[in-house]
DNA sequence: ATGTCCCAAGGATTGGGA
């Protein structure tokens, strides 16, 4: 089973580039980030002919989540992430495909750092640690794939030095990343590679991908009941240098089920 | 500070967000 994650950056203007990627690789779980449109305006007709079921939170210019099954409705679980009523902004769906777990989300950003945006940022990283450990303690098998807006260690992003007063590279960011895997999550593309260097995200200026001047922000977190399935982790690079991209790099990993049952 | 791209308002270009 192979589970990956996709900030499309506009659901509108990469549909096309959507629909190839699916078809190419066939991925039996997608959840997609940054949908900016509204809840109508999400293109199920498109996706449902591509062979996927699919949920979505959507929202007018901005975020919006979805989550993508091949050849089933992912059956939704919980919508927005749990903590805070008030919050409005389209983050966070979860869902289960073929008895698995399936989290999808969209961190916020965070920037600038100070501000009220990077609070924002630090109170729903609190909110997602306490439904995080919630799912441990489940005990079902469990991803939570997305994009973090996070890079984990200095091996994740191109010049650290440049970004340690980032919202997405703050020490208070990454101090709450650690907590979260500490709960016994498995960040499963550095378990497959240890020491490689690896980006999810190139940003639009300045020939980034070109110069692979990039950032490693989005992450698919296995529970400890889940992670003896894993069997491979990678990204695919190359859409992101195709015609009208989006910033961010597709991310999958592949599952083993088999290995789950007993 | 800059660079680029997406979306929306309004009906062209500008602003917000990333």
């Amino acid at each position: 089973m192979r589970v990956a994650t996709f900030n499309v950056n506009g659901i509108g203007a990469r549909l096309g580039a959507l629909l190839q990627w699916l078809e190419e690789t066939k991925p039996d779980v997608a959840c997609l980030q940054e949908l900016k449109a509204p809840q109508e305006r999400f293109p199920l007709a498109e996706i449902n002919a591509a062979g996927y079921g699919a949920i979505w939170q959507g929202q007018k210019s901005w975020n919006g989540v979805a989550i993508l099954a091949r050849g089933t409705d992912p059956v939704e679980v919980t919508r927005g992430l749990p903590g805070d009523p008030s919050d409005e902004q389209s983050r966070y769906l979860e869902a289960v495909v073929n008895d698995i777990v399936i989290c999808g989300l969209y961190l916020p950003n965070g920037n600038p750092a100070p501000g009220p945006k990077f609070d924002y940022k630090l109170a729903w990283f609190e909110r997602l640690i306490a439904r995080a450990q919630q799912l441990i303690d489940t005990g079902a098998p469990v991803v939570i794939a997305g994009d973090y807006n996070v890079m984990p260690t200095e091996l994740d992003v191109y010049k650290p030095e440049r970004w340690v007063d980032d919202a997405l590279f703050r020490p208070e960011t990454r101090a709450a990343f650690q907590r979260l895997v500490n709960q016994g999550w498995l960040d499963a593309l550095r378990a497959i590679h240890p020491d490689e260097v690896i980006y999810t995200f190139y940003d639009y200026f300045r020939n980034a991908y070109g110069r692979n001047a990039g950032l490693r922000i989005d992450h698919l977190l296995l529970s400890p009941t889940l992670a003896p399935a894993l069997r491979a982790a990678g990204t695919d690079h190359a859409v992101r240098g195709r015609e009208k991209p989006s910033d961010h790099v597709p991310t999958w990993v592949e599952l083993d089920l088999s290995a789950l049952k007993a």
